[in-house]
DNA sequence: ATCAAATGTTTACGCCGACAACATCAGACT
DNA sequence: AGTCTGATGTTGTCGGCGTAAACATTTGAT
């Protein structure tokens, strides 16, 4: 099972630690979340987890930040293998966020829970949560500059967008939408967002204006 | 501020207990919640809530299943007050859904967490969920019937439009959006659904097919 | 008046988060 | 090689938690 604890010193124990949430989360009820479980899984005493993080609330904002830089990096990968200043750049984001939420969903359902505190309590929390949002707010912005996309505030043109994919995400990860199989999602995310770009691409009528 | 006991029957602990998880709920932080503390609230022992309910977790489910049924009442009443079988009712319904969220965000919290377990533990959650979504299934039906809405399989319809006002109902509700005013998330979600309307409507020239 | 069910209280147990005190290791310095 | 300090672990403790068991009180039916 897990390799055997070769000294009285971890090495990583703060990332072991988070790991072991993750593991956790996945294998019992999210509300039962014990830091002490964790530890006993990680293999060190109840306290230790005490060395690395303030409290427990600390270790899931540590889980948060891991989870929305790899929604970032999902999200920047996706737009780099499609053309930009489209929408089918947009679109490709859209499936990329669902995406990574359905193969992350412990993560996802720790960036989104009230368990990590106040942002202000967590900056790099924050900021991690920010780069996301920004990834999906410039490539409106791009869109616009290309005439592809409706003129309008680029925060709620993405706003509008983010809470499309996150319902989606949400709503698929907790079972509600009973589609549990990726193919049904991926079917799900493209008419969310085929509807979606319907209303956010610009009128035809004025697209050589721009 | 409470009335006093009159006597040792409390006559209605049950509701009692419901509303005082919401009260618990405002007042602190969510992932705090005891039932000791709600006991407190009631000014009831600690065991008394064993009369009522499983467990906390079945207490959780009740007042999920409180919250869906004010949000099919809220969403039924917004499309009796609107035009049948037109966007503008769906787009009413958007409001509608958003609204509740906003002035009910603990109800909401709980619906969609995972403290209240799974559905086929409490059949009575799972059918008042599933009647808030139904509202919008009709709507999306007799839109279908009347021509307004394209063409496809009106569950998949459903959900789409279930997945946006859900998404931002949950990042209004925990702060992502960053648009505490309800003016700003009204205008967000009027933006959003005039967006998925603009998706969702029957494309003009097979209007007349129908 | 009696009885049983409903509904409350008190007591107890094991687990939890968090803190304090102590123990051990690793790296820097001499 | 020895010493020292900081990092990082462990052990023990405390109060609060969820939950169960046993007991107490009220209510409604007979």
């Amino acid at each position: 099972m897990s390799e055997a604890k070769s000294s009285y010193h971890h090495g990583d124990l703060r990332q072991a630690l988070i790991d072991g949430a993750i593991a956790e989360i996945a294998a019992g009820d999210p509300s039962q979340l014990s830091l002490r479980a964790i530890a006993r899984r990680v293999g060190v005493s109840h306290a230790a987890p005490y060395r690395h993080f303030a409290d427990k609330e600390a270790l899931l904002a540590a889980v948060a930040e891991e989870g929305f830089c790899g929604l970032t990096a999902a999200l920047t990968a996706s737009f780099t293998t499609t053309e930009p200043q489209t929408l089918q750049q947009l679109t490709a984001g859209g499936h990329a966020y669902v995406t990574y939420a359905l193969h992350h969903p412990h993560h996802y359902r720790v960036m989104f829970s009230s368990c990590p505190g106040p942002p202000e309590r967590y900056p790099e929390l924050a900021t991690a949560g920010q780069a996301a949002f920004m990834v999906l707010v410039e490539a409106i912005i791009a869109g616009q500059a290309a005439g592809r996309v409706r003129a309008g505030d680029p925060m709620q043109l993405a706003q509008v967008t983010w809470s499309l994919v996150h319902g989606i995400a949400m709503l698929t990860i907790d079972g509600y939408l009973q589609s549990p199989d990726a193919q049904q999602v991926a079917e799900l995310t493209a008419l969310a967002m085929r509807s979606l770009v319907e209303g956010l691409q610009t009128p035809v009528n004025s697209a050589v204006v721009q």
